[in-house]
DNA sequence: ATGAAGCGGTTTACGTTGTAAACCAAGCAC
DNA sequence: GTGCTTGGTTTACAACGTAAACCGCTTCAT
C-alpha cells in the first residue's frame, strides 16, 4: 500500500540530500560522537553515561555498541573528533604559506578555539592514556604532528630544532589551555556573581586576600598571546643554531 | 609481587610496642589518604574503588566513610596530601633566603619531585574541579600561593608582577609536568621495550616516522630546566618595569 | 513468492560501583 | 548494672558498563 510510495519518497529525499522526514535517522558513529560532545558541554564529563547518551539520541544504551566498542573507545573518538574539528577551521593552515611564525600562531589559536568551544571536554585531550611518546597532548593526532614538523622543516628548521619546537609548543598549549578552561569552569561554577565577596578562611593569607581581585581577573587571552610570542622567539633562536648537543 | 608492604605500618608500630598485638590499628584519615595514594601509584587511578581501598586497609568499604565524606572528597584529600608533601621537602623553602630565583627554582623542583614520585596520581591535581580562580593547578594550596606571592614581593616584585609571575609559573608547571608524567606512562605502558619497532600505519607520516627515535627520547629533565630558566628571565624582566597597563 | 541472511535496534541479565541506613561490639561514665 | 559514644559491619538499593539473546526489518538468491 503506502510502503512503495514511502520508499520512493525517502529515496528521492535522500538523493536530494534532505533528511528523512518522519522515520529514525539511522544513527551513525559521527552522530554519536557529536551527541557525546554536546552532552559533555552541557552536563559535564561526569554526567556522561551510556544510557543517558542513548536517551539523548532517542535510543537504548546498547544500540550505541554497534558503533563504538565501549565507553573508553567512545571517549577516544570524542578527542579524535575534537582535534579533527581543527581541520575544518580555515584559519588554520596545513602548511606554512606566510612564514612559520604565522603558521604556528594560527595552529595555536586553532587549538585554543576548540578548547574554549568545549571547555568541559577539553581536559579529555590531556587525560586520555597516551598511545605513543611522539603523540603529545593536546596535539593528539598524527596528522597534525606531521603537519607541524613538516611545516617547520620546510621553513628551515633542522630535525633537532623541529622536535624541540614541537615539545615546547605542546607544553605551552597544554599548560595554558588547561588552566584557562579550568578557571573558566570556576568562574561560572559558583551560583552568584559575588561581586565583593569576603571568602571564608582567607584571613590567614593576607597576600592572597589582598590580591584577590587581581588574581580573579581574566587575562587569559593576553597571557596566551604573550607566552606564544615568547615561544616564537625561543623557536627563532633554536632555528638558527646548528646543533646544541 | 615485588614488594610486600601491605602491613608495614602495623609491623613498625608493633616493633615499637605501640599497638596491642592482636587489635586493629584504629585507622585515621591520614592512613586512608596514604593508602589511596599508594593504590593509585600501583594500580592506577581507574582501579581505585572504595571497596578495594578498604580491602587494602583490611577493612570494609563503609568504614572509610567515618573519615571521608565520599569518593570525591577522598580524591580532594589525596591532592591536598600530595601538595602538602612538599612541606616536608627540605629542599623547598617557604620564603626566599638566597634570592627569588633560587626560591622559585626550588619550588618548581619540589613540585616536579612529587609529580615524578606519583605519576599516576599527579593528573588529579590538574583535573579536580577548581575551587577558586586564584587557586591554579598544580599549586592547589592556599599556603603555597601565599608563600609564592609573599616571597616574590619580599624580593621587590610589585603586585602586578607577582600575580603575572604566579600565572606564568603555574602554566609552566602544569604543561611540563603533565606531559612528563603522561609520556612516562606511555613509556612503561607497552609491554615489550620494542627497541627498533616499525609502528603500524606510520608510513603515511614520513616526518613522524623519520624522527621517531628523537621524538621518543626522554629529554624532559633538560627541557624542564631550560624552560624554567627562560621563565626566570621573563620574571626578571617583568620585575623591574613599573607597570604594564 | 519464499525463505535465508544479516543489519540495527531492544530486552534481559549480571557483576560492580558509590553510598544511605540499620545494626552491633566494645569502651567508658555514672 | 544501664546507658552513651566511637568505630566497624551488614544489608540494601539505584545506577553503571556491557555480554547475550532476541526480534523486526530489508535485501537478496532462488
Amino acid at each position: 500500500m503506502t510502503s512503495g510510495d514511502d520508499v520512493k519518497d525517502a529515496d528521492a529525499a535522500l538523493v536530494n540530500g534532505e533528511a528523512p522526514p518522519s522515520r529514525h535517522v539511522p544513527l551513525d558513529r559521527g552522530r554519536i560522537l557529536d551527541a557525546a560532545i554536546s552532552y559533555i558541554d552541557e552536563q559535564g564529563l561526569a554526567g556522561l553515561t551510556m544510557r543517558r547518551l542513548g536517551q539523548a539520541l532517542g535510543v537504548e544504551a546498547m544500540a550505541l555498541y554497534r558503533y563504538v566498542a565501549g565507553k573508553e573507545e567512545l571517549l577516544d573518538g570524542v578527542v579524535d573528533r575534537l582535534v579533527a574539528g581543527m581541520q575544518a577551521d580555515d584559519q588554520v593552515l596545513d602548511r606554512p604559506s606566510d612564514g612559520w611564525q604565522d603558521f604556528v600562531q594560527r595552529l595555536a589559536h586553532g587549538v585554543r578555539r576548540v578548547a574554549l568551544a568545549h571547555p568541559k571536554a577539553f581536559p579529555l585531550v590531556a587525560s586520555r592514556p597516551p598511545e605513543a611518546p611522539w603523540l603529545r597532548p593536546p596535539l593528539r593526532s598524527l596528522e597534525w604532528v606531521e603537519a607541524f614538523l613538516a611545516g617547520l622543516e620546510s621553513e628551515g628548521f633542522s630535525d633537532e630544532a623541529a622536535v624541540a619546537a614541537y615539545r615546547a609548543f605542546t607544553s605551552f598549549l597544554l599548560g595554558h589551555l588547561l588552566l584557562e578552561v579550568s578557571t573558566l569552569g570556576a568562574d561560572l561554577g559558583p551560583l552568584d556573581v559575588m561581586e565583593e565577596s569576603v571568602e571564608p578562611g582567607l584571613e590567614d593569607f593576607p597576600m592572597v586576600s589582598r590580591l584577590r581581585r587581581q588574581l580573579a581577573e581574566d587575562k587569559a587571552a593576553v597571557e596566551f598571546e604573550e607566552a606564544l610570542e615568547e615561544l616564537l622567539n625561543r623557536m627563532a633562536l633554536v632555528r638558527q643554531e646548528g646543533d646544541g648537543g
